[in-house]
DNA sequence: ATATACTGTTTATATTGTACACAATTTACT
DNA sequence: AGTAAATTGTGTACAATATAAACAGTATAT
């Protein structure tokens, strides 16, 4: 073995399970019986099923009979649950990311970006449901992370500004991305039973919220814009939209304000 | 019974069992023993458990022998787990707020909430981990969601203008509540274990993140900054500070370019 | 007084994740 | 070739957990 193969095997260690796996850390086996599965048989099938049913229908049974085999043998390619999670988790940002653009474009990249992002969780509306832990370290999670960086790499930015307008957008991705899974399940859901079944609270609301308790929301409630009954309307597209021209005003503000720093000095 | 108690039962039905629990909407049963214990205390030593080993220590048994009581004897007070979670959620933001600032001092009003949100992540390391289902519909967190439209109550936009500011503003809150939880984690852990125990990625990930498949990316893993090793150095007060800043400067800028479109109309 | 509705408990069940031991299988080494 | 070692999938077992159902005691309405 070659001195980078003793430190690949140093970061297996240091990394948790899950994403040493998703990094393809793992030796394979030179003795012993062939492998009638792989981990990734194994992570798409518990992806159809969570994309299917949801990601509490996710167990190690399932995902094993799905396959024909019993849910121990699972255990000899992924060692927890958890792990799996983050194998599912990894996969579901593994799509392929549109042409790099010229700089000048930024804007559009970042929205690119963050419409890409969106979109994983009306793709797997389990997406959201997959406990964080801690920043993204699996491989293709970091892709996106690099997408992101993407248009911002000729800005004259230092690295701590550019983690920081990463964070400000993949957050407000993800907070879309929530909500827009939560208005795609309520679609598919149909809207008869939305106004029968109790997925539409609006009516409650009115009651129960007070222009004494709560004077600021009370209206958004009455006009029904909170609960986006009229979502046609209105479509939350546009709502999303509205909110990240926002952000890239405020970037790009912050742009302008460091070039004219730099021609007052 | 009134009309009006008619209509509130109505509400009660038409909400989850667990927001219908918080907001009270549940009548006083009339004969029977006396009841040996209450929804508000057993909500809080869910929340003492959870703040203490973490949402997954909080099972109905630990909670009902923490209080002298069997684990079935909580199903007379709350129907299912699922509830006792949304219950636990709004009590984390049942706190008081700050006083109201007159309209001009939005900015710094709208900080307060971000930072007052992101302290909640603090305080109770769980919050993040409760499964989102929809949007807010219990009384502490309306009331958090109306303390965010204080600040933009004299401004002139219009409901969809003001949800979309409140959903901009929530969603970053989250996003730097988990990494600040993250991070009091960490800090937490003690830096030696850090180092050893493996929750310093920072060298694996050196190794894994090549120049040429993330080439954005790699700068900021080789310089620290992604994995925010010298967090003394450039506090991630900071960061969230940074960002907030440009989300305030794109709301600001939106507001100009209304003022200045009624000016030329 | 008595029926009724409610209380906390006991018992039981279904679903999980996963530890462990086993027999079969493939490869490495002698 | 033959044997030892590593690895495979399996069967069994166990512990944790949410919660359903039946029960005996208790407070109130009639």
């Amino acid at each position: 073995m070659s001195e980078q193969d003793i430190t690949l095997d140093e970061a297996a260690k240091a990394l948790p399970a899950g994403a040493a796996l998703s990094w393809g850390l793992v030796k394979p086996s030179q003795r012993g019986p062939k492998r009638e599965m792989s981990i990734e048989q194994i992570v798409q099938t518990a992806i159809d099923i969570a994309d299917k049913d949801g990601l509490a229908a996710v167990s190690m049974g399932r995902i094993a009979s799905a396959l024909g085999f019993t849910a121990m043998s699972l255990y000899r390619y992924i060692p927890s649950k958890d792990d799996l999670l983050i194998l599912m988790q990894d996969e579901a940002c593994n799509f392929p990311l549109p042409p790099e653009r010229p700089a000048s474009e930024w804007r559009e990249g970042l929205r690119e970006y963050v419409m890409g992002t969106i979109n994983v969780f009306r793709k797997h509306p389990w997406y959201g449901d997959i406990p964080i832990f801690g920043i993204p370290i699996t491989p293709n999670n970091l892709r996106i992370v690099d997408w992101a960086l993407r248009p911002l790499r000729e800005m004259p930015l230092n690295d701590y500004e550019k983690m920081s307008f990463v964070l400000l957008l993949s957050g407000y991705a993800r907070s879309c991305g929530m909500i827009q899974r939560d208005i795609d399940r309520a679609v598919q859901a149909g809207s008869s039973e939305r106004e029968f079944g109790g997925l539409n609270y609006t009516a409650a609301l009115r009651l129960l919220v007070t222009q004494e308790q709560y004077p600021n929301l009370q209206p958004l409630i009455m006009s029904g814009v909170y609960t986006e009954e009229n979502s046609g309307e209105n479509p939350v597209g546009n709502d999303l939209d509205f909110g990240l021209e926002r952000i890239l005003d405020g970037i790009e503000q912050y742009l302008n304000q460091k070039k004219q720093a730099d021609i007052d000095q």
